[in-house]
DNA sequence: GTCTATAGGTTGATAGAC
DNA sequence: GTCTATCAACCTATAGAC
């Protein structure tokens, strides 16, 4: 549902950190334990727990310090944002010789990870719909929207489709947002529905895997 | 398909109010009102805003109503997560001469309005640990969760699959959550990521048609 | 940049009349 | 059941010293 997309297609695996080189003198570290701690707050407790003093207690600053450096609760709230919204990473690229299956399952695992990372800050900013926009704003802006990830996963699928491994009668694109979507929801199940205690055995949702082999099943028919 | 499958089993799917028949005189419509008001406030503006107070004046009594009523906060919004679920209604039930391309149009349609409805009672309960724990809980004790959803429409692609409609080699109750994943992403979308007004008509995402389309290919393939 | 101290406002919750 | 009045607690934000 966001993240910048890096999987750089096929071809080169990633070695630059791309560290954006900060100008001036080097921060202190305040501001930065304190954007970790207000996401590890919202996290761990909800944004209703986040209040200036839960922050500044937990980033071992005062609370004056938070208003120093963000101004006010709204600005900490859209600085954590934008710390918090990491671009999507895939664990390891596809290499040359890697099954098209094993592929399809890293990216199904990171995209799954990548959520449950994320869905916690997207939580919190719909509390409060001026939040909800800025925080939509943002992404619209920085275009971390699911496109770029629909635009990656599907330019996979149809490089598949040209090298004739592939069905090329189905949409690439609408095929990699039905996986985003099958990961998006078994993340979000995960952080809303899961009950203190209870593990029903009986009653299991299709794993993961059984997705992915209709995914699966959905480019190989016809294709080959 | 040996007796048209009913999916009106999925009416009760995710939610269930379960008036438990109230015995001694009829609310005066304050306690309604109280958790009428509260949802609309949820649904509007977003927990942050849900104050006694503001609760109060929406209703139209006084704050001190809503704590005669529900106690403390809390109980005011888990009562409200109980009044907000209501079932799940598929737009129309599957007649015997609908189509199967129809029949999952209208379970998509259906599912999507459903998740718009629900997810901001959904959002708010993610605020606070407390309130997520005791609406999953809830959703558990209630039996609410996805499972009905899946096992109602996987029935009716069983059945599907029975009459030789469908290819019998993918398993139905997957399939079955790909399509409510997919409606719960897209309803997501909606709701979390609309900015204020940012229409780049260049990079839209698959349709919902799109997605249907790939899923009833999925059913054909092999099939018939 | 970081602290202490505090002003000023809001909120959850209760008391008691009707 | 519903109201008015009120309190204690908490929170955001600022002032000013270091």
């Amino acid at each position: 549902m966001s993240g910048a997309v890096r999987i750089s297609t096929l071809t080169r695996a990633m070695t630059a950190t791309d560290q954006p080189r900060r100008r001036g003198r080097p921060p202190s570290g305040g501001r930065e334990a304190i954007l970790d701690a207000t996401l590890a707050l919202l996290r761990e407790e909800g944004v209703a727990k986040l209040t200036s003093r839960e922050v500044a207690a937990r980033a071992g600053v005062s609370d004056a310090s938070v208003y120093y450096h963000f101004g006010d609760r709204e600005g900490l709230l859209t600085a954590a944002f934008a710390h918090g919204m990491k671009p999507l990473q895939f664990v390891g690229q596809p290499g040359p010789g890697m099954g098209r299956r094993e592929v399809l399952a890293r990216a199904f695992a990171s995209l799954e990870r990548f959520f449950e990372d994320v869905l916690p800050v997207l939580h919190a900013a719909q509390a409060d719909v001026r939040l909800g926009a800025a925080l939509a704003e943002y992404v619209a802006e920085h275009d971390l929207g699911p496109h770029k990830g629909v635009a990656a996963l599907g330019a996979y699928i149809r490089a598949e489709q040209q090298a004739g491994r592939a069905n090329p009668a189905v949409d690439a694109d609408a095929v990699a947002l039905i996986l985003i979507d099958a990961a998006f929801g078994r993340a979000s199940r995960r952080l809303m529905l899961t009950p203190p205690a209870r593990r029903d055995a009986g009653d299991r949702l299709p794993s993961a895997q059984q997705t992915l082999e209709l995914i699966e099943r959905l480019l190989e028919c016809g294709g080959s």
